[in-house]
DNA sequence: GTCTATATTGGGATAGAC
DNA sequence: GTCTATCCCAATATAGAC
C-alpha cells in the first residue's frame, strides 16, 4: 500500500534538502518527486517552511533507528558503538559519491535566526545526536572505571564529524574525514587506554 | 576617496554573503548595500555566480592579514599562534551575537558540484588556512624535536573549528566551541609535551 | 483530498539613453 | 561607467471546481 500523501511529500522534500539544501530546493520540484499537486501539498503544509519543520520531526524520529541502531546493533563495546556511527557517515559519503552528508549540518548551515521552530529542532536532533553518543561514553567510563565527562566529548564527536564532513563534501574527497579520524580516535583511546 | 564600484560590489556581497548566505542573499540586496545600479552591477559582473568566485578570490587575500596575522603577531610560539587563531573566531562570534561564523564554512556547506570555479576557490582557501596552521605545528616540531604529521594535525583543527561553529550558530551558544577546545587542546598538549 | 489553472511576488538579468 | 526602465522566468502560494 502507498504510502500516505503527507508522508510522500515530507520523504520527497527530506532527500531533496538532503542533497541540494533547503533554499536550493523548489516547491514545485518536490511535488514533482512525491507525485503530488500543488492543491495537495498546500492542503496538508501551509509553507514551505511547516514542510521543512515536518521533515526535521521526521529526522527526529529518524535518528535512533537509522543512524544509531545498526552500530549499536553491531558492536557490544560502546567506543566501538561510537566509530560504527561515525563509520555510517563514512560509507553514505563514499556510496553517494560525495553528495549526502548529514542532514541536519546541512540544513543547520541554512535556517536563518528568524525560523525558530526549525531551530529548535535542529537543536534537539543535534542533542539527541549527541545523547546517544554520551550514553556509550557513559558505560565506556563504568566498564573501565574511569570519570570522563562524557557530554563534552560526546560535543567533540559530533564537532569532529560535521567538521571533517565540511571540507569532505568541498573537497570531494574522503581524505579530511580519514586524517581527523586518526587523531580523534588515538585521542579517546588514550582516555580509555592509559 | 571611495573605493572602486567594482571592489564596492565585492565586499557588500561578501558581509551579506557572510551574514545571510548565498541562496538568501539577493543581486537587488547587494547593489543597494553597494549603492550601485544595475546597469554598474552587470558592467562587472556577468552573474551573481561570478560575484561568488570574485568574492572567493577576496577571501583568499584577506586569509593571511586578517586570519592569521592579528595572532601570529601577537605571539611567538606557535602552538600559541594556533590558538590565537581559533580564538578570533570565537571573538567574532561573541561580538556579533553568534552571527558571523566562518565565511568559507557557509559558502562551502551552499555551492553546489556544478559550481567548479567557486568550489576551487573554496578549497583553495581551506588549503591556505590549512597550510598556515601547518607551518605553526611544523615549527612547534622543530622547537621541541618531535615528529608530528602537522598537515594532519592542521585538518583537525579546521575540521574542529568549523564542526563547533557549526554548533554555535545552531545554538546561539558560544558552548560547543569551548567544550570542544578542552579536549583539543590537552590533546595537542599531549603531543608537545609527553 | 485532489485536480487544473492562475495569481503574485521576487529573482536574476538586459536594453538603451546618457 | 552609470542611469532608469523593464524583461523574463521561476518561485511560492491560492482559487475554485470536482
Amino acid at each position: 500500500m502507498d504510502k500516505d500523501t503527507k508522508q510522500r511529500i515530507i520523504e520527497a522534500a527530506q532527500i531533496l534538502f538532503w542533497e541540494k539544501g533547503y533554499h536550493a530546493t523548489g516547491v514545485a520540484e518536490i511535488q514533482k518527486r512525491a507525485e503530488v499537486h500543488s492543491g495537495s501539498f498546500y492542503h496538508f503544509f501551509k509553507s514551505k517552511e511547516e514542510l521543512l519543520e515536518a521533515v526535521l520531526e521526521f529526522y527526529l524520529q529518524l535518528l535512533y533507528p537509522v543512524v544509531m541502531a545498526p552500530s549499536f546493533e553491531k558492536y557490544d563495546d560502546p567506543i566501538e558503538r561510537i566509530f560504527g556511527v561515525l563509520a555510517g557517515y563514512r560509507t553514505q559519503l563514499i556510496e553517494t559519491n560525495f553528495t549526502l552528508g548529514c542532514p541536519i549540518g546541512k540544513l543547520a548551515s541554512e535556517v536563518e535566526k528568524e525560523q525558530v521552530r526549525a531551530r529548535q529542532l535542529i537543536n534537539a536532533n543535534f542533542e539527541g545526536w549527541k545523547k546517544h553518543i554520551a550514553d556509550c561514553f557513559e558505560e565506556a567510563n563504568i566498564r573501565i572505571g574511569v570519570a570522563h565527562n562524557s557530554m563534552n566529548l560526546a560535543n567533540l564527536t559530533l564537532t569532529v564529524m560535521e567538521g571533517s564532513l565540511l571540507q569532505v563534501l568541498a573537497e570531494q574527497s574522503i581524505a579530511p574525514f580519514d586524517n581527523a579520524m586518526i587523531p580523534f580516535r588515538e585521542y579517546i583511546e588514550m582516555l580509555y587506554k592509559p
